[in-house]
DNA sequence: TGATTATCCTATTAAATCTATAGGGTAATA
DNA sequence: TATTACCCTATAGATTTAATAGGATAATCA
């Protein structure tokens, strides 16, 4: 299941890409046209900014705004970011990677046959697509 | 993340799979032979005999044994049982589909485009592999 | 300079889900 | 009829997720 936080995550990021001009956008503004708690919001658009998607502008007039161009923004580091490792298990992670503590011998697993699949088909997904294709 | 109960599942299933002759297995042999908490797996096991994958016995010289050869097992069939919907929104999801309450138009979402993709590559996997394509 | 605006930050709570355990019931076997 | 092993419900503990509270900090503008 997608977390709520990256479900709320993407769709700033697409509302951002989707402005005319390169002004910020207020949170508030943000939270009312995508339906999202703005508080939650607030730290999720903070953990954007940290890793580097987003700037920011305080006081009057300020808000959110893209660092980058959509079409440089990718989903692999969107979603690493807002959703943690794309792989289904610790075992068969590229940048989390950790040994099952209860499996002998990863490479006679079956989970972790059938999961690297899994890994690999969604990467390739996630690395096909930038912020502008999602966009409509 | 792959919940421990699809884990749990899919390990088991892969045990029963690759025993020689078809003679029922304890419960308590798979937990152990596994590294499972045996009561866990219990409800486990009970699940993917309701849903038509495994067979029981009761009794001395019970246990649980695959009601159809591996090559028959679809994983699409055993995931759907065991961790629920494949997709990672309900409003991609073929057999379990659901509006999302927040979003007023699903075919203009980056959220739903990008889960579509998913959806679809995962799905392409689980297809294309039977219990006995992840076996060793 | 001072009022206003809006982001920044920490802590906490509420809710949901996942994992595991407890304890006994039921059916089959020998 | 004793033993074995699955069957079933309820519950507790742990973890994660989602949301809220309350204020600190920085920028703007009159």
């Amino acid at each position: 299941m997608l977390s709520k936080k990256t479900k709320y995550g993407l769709k700033a990021l697409s509302f951002l890409a989707t402005q005319k001009d390169k002004d910020p956008v207020q949170i508030a503004e943000i939270a009312k046209q995508e339906n999202i708690s703005q508080k939650f919001l607030e730290s999720i658009l903070l953990t954007l900014k940290r890793n580097g998607f987003l700037g920011s502008k305080k006081g009057k007039g300020g808000g959110y705004y893209l660092l980058k161009e959509p079409k440089e923004i990718l989903m692999t580091d969107v979603m690493r970011v807002l959703e943690g490792p794309i792989a289904m298990v610790p075992c068969v992670s590229l940048n989390f990677y950790e040994k099952c503590e209860d499996c002998p011998n990863e490479h006679t697993c079956s989970v972790n046959k059938l999961m690297l699949q899994i890994r690999d088909s969604t990467l390739q997904v996630y690395r096909n697509n930038t912020l502008a294709d999602i966009l409509n």
